[in-house]
Order: C-alpha cells, then sequence, then structure tokens
RNA sequence: GCACCCGUAGCUCAGUAGGAUAGAGCGUCCGCCUCCUAAGCGGAAGGCCGCGCGUUCGAAUCGCGCCGGGUGUGCCA
C-alpha cells in the first residue's frame, strides 16, 4: 500500500485539487512527534488569498481520514498526520514476509539492457586502491539495475593497447626472465616497467625500439602477441583473485585492443556526415556550438586515440546489446572526455546519444599526497583486503572463540568493511585513503551493519517454536523503536529506485545503516524472547524483516552477511 | 585565463526535487553486561551550513558575485 499517494488523495477531495498536485507537496516532518506526514499551505495561499494557518485550518475540517490514519492536526500552517501505528507495523512486516529476499526488488527493467562500463583495468598493472571506487560501484549498480529487473552487462573494458606494451615488450627481452614474470607476475612487469623509464632517460633509443616493438603488436606479430598475450594472461588471473574477494563479476572482457578493428566504419561515417576536419594534421571534430573544444579522432600521423576507440566501444554495444542505458563508471577527471564522446554521438545523428551516461566519482589520495605507482606512492588493493581480514580475525579470536568457520567470517566481514567504506557517501566526494578509518568498525560501518544482522540471525535461532505460524500479538511492538523499524522497512523500496535512477550505491548503504542503528535501538529495549509466544512471535518477526532487508541491501552494495561473527 | 566539481561540528559525511529548533558516525569525556552477540546502547561537549548580495511567506538547499580546494583544458588514457 502506498500510504503517500493514499494521503494526497485524502487531501485533494478537502482542498478541492487533484492528487496529483497534492503529492508533491506532502513532506515526511523532521520530528515523529509532529506526525508522520505533514502538508504544508504556505504555498496555496495566493490561490485561496488567505492565511496559511487559516487554509490548513479549513482543509482541516473537510477531511475525511481514511483508516489508516489515526490522527490529523493542524499545527501553524501545517496538518500533521499521525498514521495508525499498529496497522503500518503490521503492513510494513507483511510486506517484507511475504515477499522474502525479493522484497525491494520489481520489474521495472523488463528486461531492458544496461551496459555498465566499470573497473577497466590496466594490463601489467597493479591493482591498487585508486581502482576500487569503479569496480565496487560498478558492481553495486550491476546489483541494483538487476534487482529492478534490467538486464545489466557487466563490461571490463580493458585498458589492454598503447605503446607502454611495446615498452614493456622491450624491457622483458632485454632484461626480464619467464621465471621471474611466471613467479611474481604483475609486480614484476611493474619493475620492468619502471626500469625502461629509468633506462631510456640515459638511452633514448629504447623508445624506438619500443615503438617498433607495439608496431609489431599492432601487425599481430606471432612474437610480440604471444608475449603481449601472456602478460594480459597473467595480469587478468592474478586480478580475478581480487575481483573473486569482491565477488565482482563481467559478462564481457572486450578492451581497447578489441575495438582495433572496429573503428574505420566509425571514422569514415564521421567523414560521410561531414564532421571530421583537418586541423594542424590532426582530424578533429568541432563542436563550438556545444561551447565545447574539438574532439580528436585522428592523430596528425594517422594513429587513433581512445576516444576513437571509446566511440567504437559505443556504436559496438548499441549494436550487440541494443542497451536502453550505457553507464560508464570512470573518475570525473574524463568529464570532458566524456562529454566530448557522447556530443560526437549525437551530432551524428543517432538519438541514444541520451542514453549514454558518465557515471563520475571523486579521486582517492593517500594521506601525505596523490598515489603514484611510479614514485611507489600505492597503497595495493590486496594488502587492504589482507589486513582487514587480519583484524577482523583477531577480533573474532578475542570476541567469538567459539565461532566454527573463522576464517570464512573473518573475510565476508573484513572485505566487506573495505567494500562498504568505499559505498558510504556520495560518488562524487574526492577520499583520503586511511587505514585507520577503514580498519575500525566501531559506528557506522560495515561490519556494524553485519553485526546487526549477525545477531536478528541469533535472535531467530533462539526461538524454540515456530514464530511465523504462530499467532502474533501486534501489541507487543507498540513503541516508537518497532515504528522506527517499519518506517525504515516501508520505505526501503525507494530507496533502491532511488540508488538507480541517480546510480547512487550509497543510498542504500545509508538506508541499512540507519534500519540496523533502529533494530539495536529496539533491542536494547525490548526483551525479545520471554514467556508470552505471541508477544515474542512479533517481536522475532522485526528480526526478522530487519535481517532479511540488511541482508538484501548489502547484497545489493556487494557484501556478505554471514549468519555469526 | 577559461570550464566543470567540491566547501555543513576537530575528522569523515547525511540533510530526500526550498519548509517547522541543522543531523549521524569517528575521536574526546561520562555512564550501561548475574539477562536474547558490548563489533552494542545512552548521555555530554562540539556549528556565522566558506563569504556577500538577491529570489521567496520561508534558503544549507535556487540565482549572481567573491574566497578557498580539486580536476580538466588538441594529438596520454
Amino acid at each position: 500500500m502506498d500510504y503517500k499517494k493514499e494521503l494526497a488523495k485524502t487531501i485533494a477531495r478537502g482542498a478541492d485539487m487533484t492528487a496529483e498536485e497534492i503529492s508533491p507537496m506532502i513532506e515526511i516532518p523532521v520530528d515523529t512527534n509532529m506526525g508522520d506526514y505533514a502538508f504544508p499551505c504556505f504555498r496555496l495561499a495566493k490561490t485561496f488569498r488567505k492565511a496559511p494557518p487559516m487554509i490548513a485550518s479549513e482543509i482541516m475540517e473537510k477531511l475525511q481520514l481514511p483508516g489508516f490514519v489515526r490522527e490529523a492536526k493542524t499545527q501553524g500552517a501545517y496538518i500533521n498526520f499521525f498514521l495508525d501505528k499498529q496497522q503500518f507495523i503490521k503492513n510494513a512486516l507483511t510486506g517484507v514476509a511475504e515477499k522474502g529476499e525479493n522484497y525491494g526488488s520489481s520489474d521495472i527493467g523488463k528486461g531492458r539492457a544496461v551496459c555498465i562500463d566499470y573497473s577497466s583495468v590496466n594490463i601489467a598493472k597493479p591493482f591498487h586502491i585508486g581502482h576500487l571506487s569503479t569496480t565496487v560501484i560498478g558492481s553495486s549498480l550491476y546489483k541494483i539495475y538487476g534487482f529492478l529487473g534490467y538486464k545489466p552487462i557487466g563490461i571490463n573494458h580493458l585498458g589492454d593497447w598503447g605503446t607502454q606494451f611495446g615498452k614493456l615488450i622491450t624491457a622483458y627481452k632485454m632484461w626480464g626472465s619467464k621465471q621471474e614474470i611466471e613467479k611474481n607476475s604483475i609486480s614484476a612487469m611493474l619493475e620492468l616497467y619502471v626500469r625502461f623509464h629509468d633506462e631510456a632517460e640515459k638511452d633514448e633509443g629504447l623508445n624506438d625500439t619500443a615503438r617498433a616493438w607495439f608496431k609489431k603488436i599492432e601487425n599481430a606479430d606471432p612474437e610480440a602477441l604471444e608475449i603481449f598475450n601472456w602478460f594480459k594472461e597473467l595480469t587478468l588471473k592474478e586480478v580475478a583473485v581480487i575481483y573473486d574477494m569482491l565477488g565482482v563479476k563481467f559478462d564481457s572482457y572486450d578492451g581497447e585492443s578489441f575495438y582495433n578493428d572496429k573503428m574505420q566504419p566509425v571514422i569514415d561515417e564521421l567523414k560521410e556526415k561531414n564532421l571530421l576536419e583537418l586541423s594542424d594534421g590532426a582530424y578533429v571534430v568541432r563542436m563550438d556550438d556545444a561551447d565545447l573544444p574539438p574532439c580528436i579522432i585522428l592523430k596528425s600521423d594517422g594513429a587513433t586515440l581512445y576516444s576513437t576507440r571509446d566511440l567504437a566501444a559505443a556504436f559496438y554495444r548499441k549494436k550487440t546489446y541494443d542497451f536502453y542505458k550505457c553507464l560508464y563508471v570512470v573518475a570525473y577527471q574524463q568529464d570532458l572526455h566524456f562529454k566530448q564522446l557522447f556530443k560526437v554521438i549525437e551530432m551524428m545523428g543517432y538519438g541514444w546519444a541520451k542514453d549514454l551516461e558518465h557515471v563520475s566519482f571523486g579521486m582517492v589520495s593517500l594521506e601525505d599526497g596523490t598515489l603514484s605507482t611510479r614514485k611507489g606512492k600505492v597503497v595495493f588493493l590486496q594488502d587492504v583486503l589482507d589486513k582487514a581480514v587480519e583484524k577482523t580475525l583477531a577480533i573474532i579470536h578475542e570476541k567469538s572463540p567459539d565461532l566454527e568457520n573463522k576464517n570464512e567470517v573473518a573475510k565476508i566481514v573484513g572485505v566487506g568493511a573495505v567494500v562498504f567504506d568505499a559505498l558510504r557517501s556520495a560518488r562524487i566526494k574526492d577520499t583520503t585513503f586511511s587505514f585507520d578509518r577503514v580498519l575500525n568498525f566501531d559506528g557506522e560501518t560495515g561490519p556494524y551493519v553485519q553485526y546487526t544482522f549477525a545477531r536478528c540471525s541469533s535472535l531467530l535461532r533462539r526461538a524454540d517454536f515456530d514464530y511465523a505460524a504462530h499467532e502474533k500479538d501486534y501489541g507487543a511492538l507498540d513503541n516508537k523503536e518497532a515504528f522506527a523499524i517499519a518506517k525504515l522497512l516501508y520505505s526501503f523500496s525507494d530507496t533502491v529506485q532511488k540508488a538507480c535512477d541517480k546510480n547512487e550505491p550509497y543510498f542504500i548503504t545509508n538506508h541499512i545503516t540507519e534500519l540496523a542503528k533502529a533494530m539495536n535501538r529496539f533491542y536494547y529495549e525490548h526483551r525479545i524472547i520471554d514467556q508470552d509466544k505471541a508477544k515474542t512471535a512479533a517481536r522475532l518477526e522485526i528480526a526478522n524483516c530487519v535481517g532479511t532487508v540488511i541482508k538484501i541491501g548489502l547484497s545489493l552494495i556487494g557484501v556478505g552477511a554471514p549468519e555469526r561473527m
């Protein structure tokens, strides 16, 4: 039941307006003591030509309150509505209990494809905390869209093209060894890459050799390709360990190299449509009308750029998946690039350009400055995850020495803490990575929410009767703590929808954190399991529903929910 | 220079398409386990919501102008 909608109808009748006009004006008071819903009458002053408080009283008199509203009263220019709490709580609980782990899901997406480009790792480069945002935001959106009935397509647009691979092969041929690479994988490749840059400062000829090797890759030279593909394979293998820990999956690993043979048709089409212009030897698309600098499509030496590849990729995705939306989960440094990219497609006359969206996010820096792989100023994600798991294990040994699957739980909680932390605030915010913060498991954190879930599970385990089937005395829930929980359970669906509309997973993170807080207050204030079975059954239903919604919420942000911890 | 983004408590952030006395968490200080998981709960302290002007019955929220920080700005991705 949609309370707000029903309330809008009621007010509409009293105010002689339409429910559509009223609905957006209804709000939720900051303080629950003032009411559960409120209708401010300020805006009606002009049309009614009366003082707002007077309008409130007049509408109030004409109101015929529906059953779910226990009371309505005016307070200045506001009409405040108080719900029938018991009925509301009962409805909220049955709503969750009936749908179980599908609560909050919908078919609004109707199977429409949504491409989500995220993580997009670079071959031969280590996975550091700078890659965490795109990976977990993208992965969470993947789950959220899927939950709402869309068909998400996760794309890891690999960074597997460019002269750096010529450099890498050059370095490998000169100083590398097969054993070393097999053994240390990415770190060995990185070492070679760094060494190349050092040596190239002394010997400029190395850059020519590198270009030559890259040319060989482009020309599909067997030896070059073999080394290149081997590097790629090893990188993906190593990165897969992290994806596995994070529970992140992809439907496609078509990266930059995949589009090599798909760019020419796009270039031809641009020429055909007279959008391409020669400028200082390079071919560009001018977009002065949109107040944007020109987008370079071909360099003056005829080589392509990432814009060219991204164009080809967009067309390929449209053709292959016929997407309803195509999201690019990429840092805000590329704002301009995506604006230009989308503009080019629009200028080519494709209406679906509006379905492309840059889901940008802020930078991660370290307490002592910017991340820099070359300068060794990096924090590897693997280390962060390992530390988090290690710390969790220590806490478990201290607090739950009897827990059976300690390692398994430590992994879920430790990794969960890191992911939760990365998805706790608006994407656009820059963040400073701090071990102290990530490894703090008190307060609004992943472990806190997981802990609340474990508490709920524990209560349900302890029940020595079938509470679900037992008659429930909802009178046991006639308190503000239970009501606060019910409200959060009820509004969860809206939160999921909003997270999807705005591509902001943190709405879900916030919601389940609030839910966990509400549950812990309830738990503290009210004994849940006692002699009275009917009352116990009602309270256990709260634990059950809260547990269910927390579990759903956590899974939507890619965090696990252990039953004990 | 220009464009975009950010600026709320010591720190990290919420603040829902402008609304009723600005909210959390961390950290600090003080309380609460003979009882369902204390990774918990409660309390205290801590705010010219960067500054100014404007729009409005009403602005942390919208507009303009400053200030501070970040990012980008033609052949890297």
